[in-house]
DNA sequence: CTGAAAGCGCTTACAG
DNA sequence: CTGAAAGCGCTTACAG
């Protein structure tokens, strides 16, 4: 049943019928109560296209993942919540999946000429990222998870990955540790940068040397994690301790303690950074995990809220939020042997 | 820029341009080739929600996610494939969370009476699911991922779990177990029910006792699968072997196993069903997991291929497929001890 | 092979 | 507070 047809059933125009459904304010409220009770009588529901060729907007947030390597655990996590966030206001989400940077610039363009989306989220950012610079040029909204420089102000989420890092060194230089190591992401992105930097500049405040045997980079797998921790232990000097950089690397790292003979949070301490997964706690662990860590659900709904927020014209330099990390000591971290 | 601008900018009629782009066989190469090329160099791309208002097609799929619990690691994999299939075909998918039955229903109602998507993808079935009878009434196209019973046939995609876990509950069989156990996911899902007649079934030919303390439900977490293993371990005559329904209920049984003081693939065996996630691999456990396997990201991509053909007008029964499982020995199985 | 025009189902300035 | 009508930007039967 289209607009016209129901008007027609209910005996009103169908601007009247148009108004009271979309809540403007200048209808009788007993029209506009008739008018709601009927559409629900009736099943009447506005043609989503038709609404959004006559208003303009798309009434969706895209959202572009690279291969399928970047669809992981975060993503799942990160999109409950994002989704939940939008869903209350009825805007869909749209998925795309790309294979390149080139492809995912196209997207982009794809999605603003077609007016397919009405804003985009970006996410995991370069420190210097074209993407930014391309949805600038192009006009198309966007929200970044994660931080990045340019040269016009933009909306962002970020959780402090510096405060994280700095406080996990911090605990582990407390406890004696010395050589202590660093499994990171990948490195153009802006969070690796800041976790190094967290990481070196805690050392270097010690006393202590960053010694880049002792830094590693990786996607967040577990056989990342295990090959890197494999590799320090091998060092003439191997590290007493070890930062991961996600749930997923410090499963491999465990193993790969596991497999030396060593005893983790004894022999070697591990902190990893944990986006907290519903299936996979690190109270479960064994020894249970030392973490530092952020909901990544609950940044999804942030923003969604702040892309919202943008879509009603607030300016994308009040748009701008930095998370603390919260640090959680369990029994993987121990003091440093000997 | 809009077709009519656009038209005229390059001097042919609406109606070429729009033929020419949209591959209506009726028009001269020539044109067609000068309206495309024009098109890229000028930027110009047809306005989406024209499109589908003027065609009466949505140009999406939904899929609806129950709460944060159902959009798990599994979800991720799953929505890489579909993406990257429907992608190839600008189709984009709707993402949708809700919290109840309920809510899932009016979304589906929702969807179909504002005509967003062309078709839905229906999840983790129930062994009859009023989801699908809702969907046929509605008349909303849909395939599900997973297998039910309803009067009408219906389009759908599943693994033979069934095969997957009575190759598992032989494999241990053979290898002299006679106490195996299984860690089965939501009791009310056909999956479970179907791996759960496997088992039994299985046990039962070899002349075996499906004993009910040793089946447990619930999801596939560490945490479950660490809880259900603990409790098989407390028993009075404890399992020598279990089957785990994912790569997550493992790791929760593996720690088990080892907080115990028991030699996994010596003391217990351990078979998981494994949805090949790239970040975590059964090659990569302390000892490698022995393992029922399936793509869950193909199977993605063959649902984004049915949901296409199933808009195209095939026939929903012409639209079923049930995909063999592999079963890939490593060390965390091995002969019953004593 | 190409074009003029109706129609898809809404929203919203304009008029009352 | 309500309605008649134009317009959003496409597609597609119809005519040539």
């Amino acid at each position: 049943m289209n607009l016209k047809e129901f008007a027609a059933r209910i005996g009103l125009s169908q601007t009247t019928v148009s108004r009271a459904m979309s809540g403007y304010p200048e209808v009788k409220p007993e029209t506009r109560a008739r008018v709601l009770e009927a559409a629900e009588r009736l099943g009447y529901r506005p043609n989503i296209s038709a609404q959004r060729l006559a208003t303009g907007r798309a009434g969706a947030i895209g959202i572009v993942f690279q291969g399928g390597g970047r669809f992981g655990p975060h993503s799942s996590e990160f999109m409950g919540g994002l989704s939940t966030r939008l869903q209350r206001d009825g805007i869909d989400i749209l998925v795309s999946t790309v294979e390149t940077e080139e492809e995912e610039a196209a997207a982009y363009r794809r999605l603003a000429a077609s007016k397919r989306v009405d804003a985009v989220i970006v996410h995991t950012p370069a420190c210097t990222d074209a993407r930014i610079a391309l949805l600038q040029a192009l006009g198309l909204p966007f929200i970044v998870h994660g931080r990045s420089e340019a040269k016009k102000p933009f909306a962002f989420l970020d959780i402090d990955n510096f405060g994280a890092i700095a406080t996990a060194t911090k605990h582990l230089s407390d406890l004696g540790h010395r050589r202590i190591a660093l499994i990171n992401g990948d490195t153009a992105s802006t969070y690796a940068r800041d976790r190094e930097n967290a990481w070196r500049t805690t050392l270097a405040a010690r006393g202590l040397q960053a010694d880049p045997a002792l830094v590693g980079y990786g996607e967040f797998t577990d056989e990342t994690g295990f090959r890197l921790m494999q590799s320090f232990l091998a060092l003439p000097a191997p590290p007493t301790a070890v930062i991961a950089g996600s749930m997923m690397s410090a499963l491999g790292a465990m193993r790969a303690i596991r497999i030396a003979g060593l005893a983790l949070g004894d022999d070697v301490s591990l902190i990893a950074h944990d986006d907290v997964f519903p299936y996979l706690s690190p109270d479960n662990l064994v020894p249970a995990l030392t973490t530092t860590q952020s909901p990544i659900r609950a940044a999804g709904e942030r923003i969604g809220d702040m892309a919202l927020r943008l879509l009603q014209g607030e300016k994308p330099e009040a748009l701008q939020e930095v998370w603390p990390v919260d640090f959680v000591v369990r029994a993987s971290t121990g003091p440093a042997p000997f």
